[in-house]
DNA sequence: CGGAATCCTATCGGATACTG
DNA sequence: CAGTATCCGATAGGATTCCG
């Protein structure tokens, strides 16, 4: 065999490019687990899809996504807000006009939404042979 | 403006190339939804990983994953294999050898973690301007 | 308008123990 | 070896109410 400082050496360097992905555990400063948190939680895609369009209002927010709570449209966008995502901008005057924007960092994730939706669509033709449903109890003649 | 077809016109394509993505909630047909819903769970890209490397042993995940319960796999795998991404085998003979071999469909996401890790990797270099610390009371005078 | 404070439930995931 | 069964604490997120 090559060397002996892996854990169990052949690495997929496509995969995992460097250290910080050959961890046996789910870490927070993994890259696949840093991009995953950035984009998980329910709606967080979508309050970044309307993101990528431009700045909005919260109460603009919430007429696009008509379905989405206050309180959780809050929570994501404090979430977004604390990874350097989006920044919240008071435009003073009156009344005081608030607006989120996405940052240099937050554009940094659109080709991670445009994979995830080819991915998807990909995923979404369904495979040959379906999930292989077994034969729960063969039907005796 | 073009037409009235849309809820507001004008969608960027590359990032909603079709009308699965203009919703305006989180819907399960949505191609996000289905990635995201494909590598989402605690443990599951580390399950991926591992398969990625080729077909694996339910006890040999274990020692790849030492602290992975084996409860959390067992859904993983029941998962993974529900979606058609990893299949099952059972090597007959004594005795009897299980393995779970990556799909066609699973390894379709591959480009996926790739992008995931690369994504992580960038948002991992701290923001030059941190989470805009707002001056909480501006210094009068 | 732009939220914060509560409350409540469902699900998730870890620990432990047991089985064919 | 390859799991299942149970229990249990911690969040997540929806509904509702209230505030400057």
């Amino acid at each position: 065999m090559g060397h002996q400082t892996e854990t169990h050496g052949d690495w997929d360097a496509t995969l995992v490019p460097d250290a910080r992905g050959r961890t046996d555990r789910p870490l927070p400063h993994c890259p696949v687990e840093i991009a995953l948190a950035a984009v998980s939680g329910r709606w967080t895609t979508l309050v970044l899809r309307e993101l990528m369009h431009g700045p909005h209002s919260f109460t603009a927010l919430r007429e696009r996504l008509p379905a989405l709570g206050a309180k959780v449209l809050s929570e994501r966008l404090r979430e977004l807000a604390g990874r350097g995502l989006v920044v919240r901008e008071e435009q003073r005057g009156f009344p005081v006009r608030t607006r989120y924007r996405l940052t240099a960092r937050g554009e940094a994730l659109r080709p991670l939404l445009v994979e995830l939706y080819r991915t998807g669509a990909a995923l979404s033709v369904p495979p040959s042979v379906p999930p292989p449903v077994p034969p729960s109890v063969p039907p005796r003649a």
